[in-house]
DNA sequence: TTGAAAGCGCTACCAA
DNA sequence: TTGGTAGCGCTTTCAA
């Protein structure tokens, strides 16, 4: 790592030696709308009214000029904290930040999304909750008065919500594995991907199925979910599924491909493509044929999967657009008494290539 | 993209045959301190007391539990926006979130950040600036009154530096390939990522080196500098540099390719190693030998470039440690006064592979 | 030990 | 066409 050295505390109060040079301070306080107002020689209200265009009072366009001027001069900013305090109500849509590691899939999709909140004129701010989990967390959401709250993964429980909703959050949504009470649902349920991934391997003829799991923290949201997936997909069939823990480097990939032949399996379901081509490589490094010995599939479907000869098979997942959601939202937001909706939104086909 | 369907607008108010059924809508006013004031049957200063711990005035022990009954009981969060109005400063920590896809060394530094502030007790909050860009940005996150904001990328000019300050700011930060005028400056520099790999390169005997130039919209605030980087290291010393703008997709790298032997280049600096692993497959299809006929050296150092074969050679990047960064916001904002500044941050290395 | 009240910056109602 | 002013929810003197 590069560090930032930390100068040296200085012992005592620099010399006020060169006060001129000195950059000034905390550069005086904040203009107000009511220094606005005094440089404008007109009163706090019609500063209002000039800056917001208001369209129910008629000011002449001298005044306006002036408040402008006045505006621009003392780098008036207005105060979004005030304003929404006045008014009662805020823009704001909160997103706290996922703490896992999320795929370029996933940014796209909440880039997307932003953007479309943007447009309908929400204020759209990730934030970064930090120790807090779950219920404890929206409470300090709830401070900050969101109009809407969008919570990705294992959000609050009911009781959360009901804290947000009390705290005057006219829709939440959460993006997860399951619906929660009171909350509009986006579910994302990742135990179809792995129910894609074991049908089209028992399709394929496989019958000893492998299921990676990654070691690495915060995965198993996902990982636990798609194990499941595959144990449905084979259930009843005679197929078997074993777990195979794996972590994200290649001693440990290497290690599992040591002693592949003794596990005895025709398939693995990799976990994703990551996972997969790690995998594929030290199984390929131990001689182990693909997709003969063993069939190989991942999910994702990056671009890096179909340079890898033979091509990799995956499952290809697919968000709904963010407009979509932003449509949501807002129609929550306009009618909190509708309710809650829940739509499945994860699709997941298999784009099968050659490895399986 | 699935598809979230829009429900048919109602084309008449709903029905209120079922009024008992339909959830309380905005479920009543949100409760304020005044509310538990009046259920503990003590005034609001005393709620304010008790539920902030205020060691400046002593309360008993009976009185406490009312309050703290009473909070409990209405579900009251406190007011954010009003609290600070009242203090008259946040602890909130700006970033506007970066436009540009970033990777995963970047989502780590900045996740590792947002810990570390939070542990110094700020407030972190990423801002996604819809169109605005740079300083007509600056007035957008000024309304929020941070405390201090970290621009990732090419943030505000001087002029928007200058907003954010006289708005309250006590520190700017930002991180980009150059400092701004008036602003705390971690500096990127991807030239020397460049530079590195054309100095390595050069020294493995390369002289005409291509330089892959990605088409994808934003990178270029990267691939400029890292291709300028490439030219100062071969400066003076007869070393050809070529740009190869290259799409993200198999088609384009296999256009590439296939007039690679009319270019007649010795090696290329493949922008990253998603693009070096994606243009290798298209060489290697072709025929060119690597690094026989042709070196390749990526950067990022990700996990699948060892994994190819010839294993790819990578410019490794470090960034400084989040505690680091978060430790100089500290420091600035409790004086604002002090000179900027200025840092280089962006740390890198070449790891010598297999494939230069 | 507790309460009354001022005031942070802003907007919207009502008067002038 | 413009100004005075109340009040959003909170904290913090100052008095009691």
């Amino acid at each position: 790592m590069v560090e930032i050295p930390e100068p040296p505390a200085p012992l005592a109060p620099a010399p006020a030696s060169t006060p001129a040079r000195a950059p000034r301070s905390a550069s005086g306080p904040v203009p107000t709308s009511a220094d606005v107002a005094r440089l404008a020689g007109v009163s706090r209200a019609t500063v209002s009214y000039v800056l917001n265009d208001s369209r129910t009072v008629r000011i002449s366009e001298a005044t306006r000029r002036r408040v402008r001027e006045a505006a621009e001069e003392l780098g008036y900013v207005p105060h979004a904290a005030a304003r929404s305090l006045r008014a009662g109500h805020s823009r704001l849509v909160l997103m706290p930040a996922p703490s896992v590691p999320v795929g370029p899939l996933y940014s796209r999709f909440i880039d997307e999304l932003q953007r479309a909140l943007g447009r309908l004129d929400y204020t759209v701010v990730q934030h970064a909750t930090v120790g807090a989990r779950g219920d404890e967390a929206a409470r300090a959401w709830a401070e900050l008065r969101p109009v809407a709250v969008l919570v990705p993964g294992s959000g609050p429980g009911p009781e959360g919500v009901a804290v947000l909703k009390r705290a005057g959050a006219r829709a939440v949504v959460t993006l997860g594995p399951e619906a929660v009470e009171g909350a509009h649902a986006l579910i994302m349920d990742h135990e179809s991907v792995g129910h894609r991934a074991g049908a089209h391997l028992h399709a394929r003829g496989r019958r000893r199925v492998g299921v990676v799991m990654p070691q690495e923290r915060g995965l198993d949201v996902f990982s636990r979910p798609r194990l499941e997936g595959v144990r449905r997909a084979l259930r009843g069939t005679g197929a078997t599924v074993t777990e195979l823990p794996l972590g994200y480097d290649e001693q440990s990939a290497a290690r599992l491909a040591a002693r592949w032949r003794g596990l005895g399996l025709d398939a693995v379901f990799a976990y994703n493509d990551e996972y997969a081509m790690l995998l594929m490589r030290a199984l390929m490094d131990e001689g182990v044929r693909i997709p003969g010995e063993t069939a190989v599939i991942g999910a994702d479907d990056l671009m890096l999967g179909r340079l890898l000869r033979p091509r990799l098979s995956t499952v290809r997942l697919e968000l709904p657009s963010g407009r979509g959601l932003a449509a949501l939202v807002d129609r929550a937001v306009r009618d909190p008494g509708a309710p809650p909706e829940r739509h499945a939104v994860l699709g997941a086909t298999v784009v099968r290539r050659e490895s399986s």
